[in-house]
DNA sequence: TATTTTAATGAACACATGTTCAATATCTAA
DNA sequence: TTAGATATTGAACATGTGTTCATTAAAATA
């Protein structure tokens, strides 16, 4: 199933359209197979010739809005990692730019009913992130394991999000922004 | 519906045994409605009575293992979260115990296709128990949220445990614990 | 362009989902 | 204990799931 094959190509961006489509509906919970088939006008069979679930199509989307976010840190930045707390600035910190922009995808990843795969997406990005800015300033105390600590502080910025996520994303970037550094500041 | 006629309770009883034997052969996700009212000797239509999917019938399961979480919370203890970091002592971090407890539920909780549900309880959980412990000890400087400060904490301590997950629960209770006790001491 | 390769199709299958409704069995309250 | 209330049942229905297989159509290549 070489992926370069016009045919795979024009199936995938059917499918894709569908499911844009129905996402301007109705919440993915609601979207069945069958239904994405009718409308890209797919066979059902092909649909599973590509996929397993309308996950698996979802994740697609989800991986080039990842890339967002590994671009969103490129270089120039300053990491909010950094065990020296008095270097963060919190407009160096990209992360709650890019759950703004992408929010309608977000409101996807953070609804209830969806499983837990676009949340570890979400986390794995986060922490590569910060496990590689982590090792770069590399300042953690010997007893402390890198692995736990990236995990610790990618997911505590989640945490943040999913508070944010909770009352619609109606504070500001900046507001996120400001509750991170304070946060980070505290034990100084 | 009430919750006390004795036809209700049998029923409901005998939906858990099944879901809970179905859970000794396959993971949640393989287990059909069907497979439960079969096992169970339900009607499908009464499962429906009750439950509108599975993962509301699991969710009973999880009622009860958050109350032991919150019992494991109960007076004498002291706050990982007290920003005065001289006072945390690793022992008197229960959450980790309360996991190895239950880790052959919350193997399916951080499973990928589940939804997102049972992480908010867990998360809403560890999340009240902080807060009410930030509130009274209400050491938080002025321009941080609560809610946001709980949120950011709650979520760190889960990120721990998403790391301890993936590694199959491997470290001991008291690894994790001194993992905690090593990062709160970060920025002394 | 002609030939080869292979993705897509349509039909069919067994099974699951979610819902309805009249008939029945079981519980509660008098 | 009986009468009334109601939870459960079984059957049926339209639709979705996941899979198979021979056929067809479209692409790659030579």
């Amino acid at each position: 199933m070489s992926t370069n094959d016009l045919r795979v190509v024009k199936t995938k961006q059917a499918l894709h359209n569908a499911l844009l489509t129905l996402l301007s509906e109705k919440p993915l919970e609601n979207i069945t197979i069958a239904e994405i088939c009718r409308v890209a006008k797919v066979n059902r069979g092909t649909f599973y010739l590509h996929y397993e679930q309308k996950e698996g199509l979802f994740e697609e989307y989800f991986q080039e809005i990842m890339e967002d976010l590994n671009n969103s840190y490129e270089e120039p930045y300053r990491a909010v990692t950094t065990l020296d707390k008095n270097q963060i600035d919190p407009n160096t910190i990209r992360i709650f730019h890019h759950i703004e922009r992408f929010k309608l995808f977000y409101r996807i990843v953070f609804s209830k009913n969806v499983p837990l795969t676009y949340y570890y997406m979400l986390f794995d990005g986060i922490f590569a992130l910060l496990k590689r800015d982590i090792t770069i300033h590399n300042k953690v105390h010997d007893e402390i394991s890198i692995e736990y600590y990236s995990a610790y502080q990618a997911n505590a910025i989640i945490g943040l999000i999913i508070q944010w996520y909770r009352q619609d994303f109606e504070d500001s970037v900046s507001t996120l922004n400001k509750q991170l550094a304070s946060i980070l500041r505290i034990g100084e």
